[in-house]
DNA sequence: ATGGTAGGCTTCCTA
């Protein structure tokens, strides 16, 4: 089976790319952020067409993560035991055998400020509660935007990010966390080689120059690692017109 | 140090 994240920027704006790219890639999960959509205007009927269930957490203009599978989503929750937190970025559901948790975490600004500090805190509680999710359901999928750049092979110029947003030593310690707790970083069970991104910036030609980030990942709980069969990033969606900033990454798992 | 582009319901905020 294949498991896809996607953040869309505006599941509004993007629906057609992402109508196509389900067409064409046929994943058998996904999980969306930032579709900035309240939970009313959310497409269900044009997702549910070509063979999906839908669930989603969604709010006005900013943030909002999705969920789209063949098979229905069980227990899902939209909030966690310890965060109290307005902003939709995590939705957590039972697909299958599968425990799945969506998170569109937060970018942070700027090192130092408060919505960084905002980033490390979230990090932190989201890292609590998947310790007590991964006793409850060892076969654990965290996926979306982690807004982190894991590793130097991860980013076009190490250097140039050294120590700022994205690349910072406590949000890497952060994501080290994660890695702590038995969960690993899919695409690197599979791709040793710099130079792989999923997101370049609108800004100064990022993607005609391959100024790229990977920070679209797929981390799969220890239970599951000898499921991996592949992962990859799909970098079509970035070339379409009018294309999210990101583009799709995807974990291949067999089914035991 | 700054700004560049994109999306939203906006005269700026977020990324």
């Amino acid at each position: 089976m294949k498991i896809a994240t996607w953040n869309v920027n505006s599941l509004n704006v993007r629906l057609p790319h992402l109508l196509e790219w389900l067409r064409a890639a046929t994943p058998d999960i996904v999980a969306l952020q930032e579709t900035k959509l309240e939970d009313a205007r959310f497409p269900a009927a044009a997702i549910s067409e070509l063979g999906y269930h839908c669930v989603y957490s969604g709010q006005k203009t900013y943030n909002g993560v999705a969920l789209l599978s063949r098979e229905p989503a069980r227990d899902v929750l939209t909030d966690i035991p310890g965060l109290d937190d307005p902003q939709r970025r995590i939705l957590v559901a039972t697909i299958g055998d599968l425990r799945i948790v969506n998170l569109y975490v937060v970018n942070g600004q700027d090192v130092g400020t408060e919505k960084y500090a905002y980033k490390l805190d979230w990090l932190k509680k989201v890292t609590a509660f998947l310790r007590e999710e991964l006793q409850r359901h060892p076969r654990l999928i965290v996926l979306g935007d982690f807004n982190i750049v894991p590793e130097d092979r991860d980013i076009y110029d190490p250097e140039a990010w050294r120590g700022k947003i994205l690349c910072s030593e406590p949000e890497r310690a952060a994501l080290q966390g994660l890695f702590d707790l038995g969960l690993h970083d899919s695409f690197r069970l599979f791709q040793a080689e710099a130079g792989h991104y999923s997101w370049w910036d609108y800004r100064q030609a990022g993607y005609r120059r391959n100024l790229g980030l990977r920070i679209d990942l797929i981390l799969a709980s220890a239970a599951l690692r000898e499921r991996c069969r592949g992962a990859s990033i799909d970098g079509v969606p970035r070339g379409w017109e009018r294309p999210s900033d990101h583009t799709p990454a995807l974990l291949e798992l067999s089914d035991d």
